[in-house]
DNA sequence: TATGTTGTAACTAATATGGTTACAAGTTGT
DNA sequence: ACAACTTGTAACCATATTAGTTACAACATA
């Protein structure tokens, strides 16, 4: 399963999207509506704002948003907190001397390829635009 | 990331699929080819089981498909092998007087099912057959 | 009856995850 | 200058998941 990071930077997002006041937008208020702890919202911020969706300023409080929310992608948000990681794990050493053991690994590799890359696809058809207006609706 | 189980059931799979001696398809021998322990692949081969893709005796060696290659997608070993879980975690209990927080799961609910079904039907797409045909090409 | 198998329970080590404490470094208002 | 507050990070902890392992009951077969 995906971990709850991806479901923490959309919340995160959301709130900076839609909180006009950036005075307001501290990590702890911010940690108040998801409901967590100010340093875990501050670790995925650092991450968001390695990927240039949001900015910020030691010392200063709050976080703006870099881009527009319809120019922002699920996928954006989804890479800039997931390790560059392969949605499906394929084991490893398989024995070699056995035709399926042979082939298996890059086998699995263009199937799971091919099945991640169609996740990928619809991550990428929706933005924080289409979820603030899920949201407000 | 999904762990390597799903990997594993399709190895397996493939293993019966093309081993004509049905002898020769014991958890011991399956294991050298995955190179793992036998009880893993007892453990998958239950789950396998119960999700009606293949049959066993206990007992008596070996491991019989129960339905054509090509008609075993990758759905039906995903499921088998997964627990009946979400692809995306949600986080839990965000504050429900923000008006982010009170609509974020919902919302989160609705565009995670769409992405998840984005890659389900992609897996419904491939089945063992396909596998089979890549491996032995 | 001896041998070998499947099926499972139970335990372990390794790893990932989210929560937490602590603190350095920066900003701002007085 | 300094007090109060913030972000950014390192470090640590508890928990959960995972795959590997040991052990053994139940069954099949020569």
């Amino acid at each position: 399963m995906v971990n709850s990071r991806v479901s923490v930077a959309i919340h995160i997002l959301s709130l900076i999207a839609t909180t006009n006041d950036s005075n307001q937008l501290t990590s702890e208020w911010i940690a108040s509506s998801v409901n967590t702890n100010p340093v875990v919202i501050r670790r995925i911020s650092s991450q968001l704002k390695k990927a240039n969706l949001i900015a910020s300023n030691a010392g200063v409080a709050g976080y703006q948003l870099v881009k527009e929310p319809k120019d922002i992608t699920l996928l954006d948000i989804y890479k800039a907190v997931q390790a560059p990681e392969e949605l499906f794990a394929i084991h490893d050493n398989p024995n070699p001397e056995c035709a399926v053991g042979k082939k298996i690994q890059s086998t699995l590799d263009n199937v799971f390829q091919s099945v991640q890359r169609a996740m990928e696809d619809k991550l990428t058809e929706e933005t924080l635009q289409d979820v603030l207006d899920q949201l407000f609706h």
